[in-house]
DNA sequence: TTAAATAGCACAATCGTTTGTGCTTATACT
DNA sequence: AGTATAAGCACAAACGATTGTGCTATTTAA
């Protein structure tokens, strides 16, 4: 149990006073003139014990403590654990350190954990909210420390956020789909009190409706964006008496649902139902068939908020509109042609 | 930009002293004989101006922050993710946070964010530590704090881990492929400066020995974790004159890389050759097909880490074995019976 | 030779808490 | 009436760092 050596266990040791070993740690040495001795006995001290400061001792005198919070709905969910990896990466680099919250879906969960976050003095949050309500992030605002929301955001809201072109995602899958001839398009979606849900759906009504293709509401269905969800409602899909030629589902454990149910019903992907995920991950590629995508960059994402942080922590007058990242078709064998 | 309230300008407005407002509020009221009248008074300008406690100042007066450091090698890797997930969930059932560190499995990250870790204090690590050097953690249990690692960790070394039965898990997946009538049985692994690697290799071996098999070493080969050393190797072992005629994946992404390229080579799985994989993924019974795989308890080691850390922080003097933790063959299609 | 300038530090306040000790005033006891 | 006892607080130190100001001794200038 080697004592914590402190400024005070240096000056001490030195016979100097704190505020001279701080200001040689800190390069201040010239600028208070401390000469050339001290300040060797001072560094070689340091080294030798291999001082470190106390993190919690300068955040609580600079009231800044280089953290950031980081709320995520489901880190185990693929695409937000990719995310989270890339603001980590960026954040780190910059000497910040991340502290995480997985607010497992639950709004409850999520406000007490900002206010936790807040209590201990980040210097900013970025968040992928849960739900609608967001008051306990326009608090935030008001405590005037940045925040920026990925992937999920709120429209009323003045707070920035960086996500995916929703919309774009939605209108390139359907017509994909509907280039290749089909016009019972299903669209299984999630909780639809998220923006990037609307936009999504958004995107595949306007793709509908310039085909001039009839829009059959009852293709639209799906609540959230689990697993079970996309399995539960592709089962009513493929009973439907005029069944989809295809289903666009709108994430990756949506897109494992689907796959479940249409394995169930003994019809195989793409000659029965052609398929395009929302949300490319690794492993789709290697599924049976590979699947259709629309890809997100989540590397972009993670790095263009923590970018804004950053920036808007150095300058409290930065300003940003919100960021909305292009996305990509990654065309595979899930869609075929019809006709 | 309400100014915020700490127990100094809440002493000031009722014009008491700091103390006596911290004594009140953290219910110690009685103890010190503080009149109901104050009390009363405190606790209302508490919740109307809603006073919550700055938690550096209190870190810095406790020496005790309430964090943990999590260290994980590559957070995006699904079995990681689901695995933080668990630890960040009980240890915030316990008000502790937790810091996060994706070390990118790079060793010189690691040392430098653990001492970023303890610089801020934390009170415990959990870590999935990344390669072979472990001086960096030898120093914390010096530090005294509490330490364990997870799915990964050092034999040499008196520090606790959680982790799976690795070489029941290599000893039974090899036996189902002996038991189906494999004799050329391939071991992709990962680095094996790994304790679990070794293990895992270990129960492969013995299977081997035990069904009285000739162990061709040059079905052994693999050097990390990752889809491109599964990859490959695959490749590698598929132009052996004397092919295998299954292969065991030890871990989830080298598994992706043994499909990609059986695939590459129009082979077919289980036909052409069977294939289990160490870890399973919620996907691996979408694949094509589905994949048999020997399934790790990621939350069982998550909560038990965070046990003992718990139970560590309450008691210096609180010890535990090291924990194993049982593992499951999960059945599916990608081995096929031979003879 | 004396005043001014500079070198080289020490001192103390501060950030927001917690906690040991001490100081009044009121009540109780004899 | 005089002294214990207790009630109800205030004061101040401490955690580890940063930073504005002040103090002393030496050097320089006049």
């Amino acid at each position: 149990m080697a004592k914590k050596v402190t400024l005070k266990t240096i000056a001490a040791d030195l016979k100097l006073s704190v505020g001279t070993v701080s200001r040689v740690l800190n390069g201040k040495a010239k600028e208070f003139r401390i000469s050339d001795k001290t300040v060797k006995s001072v560094m070689n001290y340091a080294k030798d014990n291999n001082y470190s400061p106390n993190m919690v001792a300068k955040g609580l005198r600079a009231s800044r403590t280089f953290s950031i919070g980081l709320m995520i709905p489901d880190i185990a969910n693929p695409f937000f654990s990719m995310m989270a990896k890339h603001i980590e990466k960026a954040a780190s680099a910059a000497n910040y350190s991340i502290l995480l919250v997985d607010a497992e879906e639950n709004v409850e969960k999520e406000k007490q954990q900002v206010r936790n976050m807040l209590n201990r003095q980040v210097d900013a949050i970025i968040a992928a909210p849960v739900g609608i309500s967001f008051d306990h992030f326009k608090e935030i605002t008001k405590i005037k420390i940045p925040i920026i929301f990925v992937d999920r955001y709120f429209n009323n809201s003045s707070i920035p956020y960086v996500t995916s072109d929703n919309f774009n995602g939605g209108y390139i899958a359907t017509k994909h789909l509907i280039e290749n001839g089909h016009q019972r398009i299903a669209l299984l979606k999630g909780d639809e009190t998220i923006e990037p849900v609307k936009e999504r759906r958004r995107g595949y009504q306007k793709a509908i409706e310039e085909a001039g293709i009839f829009a059959d509401e009852s293709l639209i269905v799906g609540v959230e964006f689990g697993v079970e969800n996309g399995f539960k409602y592709t089962k009513e899909l493929l009973q439907l008496k005029n069944r989809p030629t295809a289903i666009f589902a709108m994430s990756n454990l949506i897109g494992l649902g689907v796959l479940q149910a249409v394995k169930e019903e003994g019809l195989t992907i793409p000659n029965d139902i052609s398929l395009i995920i929302f949300d490319d991950q690794p492993y789709v590629s290697y599924l049976n068939p590979p699947i259709t995508t629309v890809k997100q960059n989540s590397e972009i994402i993670g790095e263009y908020a923590v970018e804004y942080i950053l920036n808007r922590i150095e300058d409290e007058s930065y300003e940003t509109d919100s960021k909305i990242i292009p996305i990509k078709l990654i065309e595979r064998n899930s869609v075929c042609t019809i006709r």
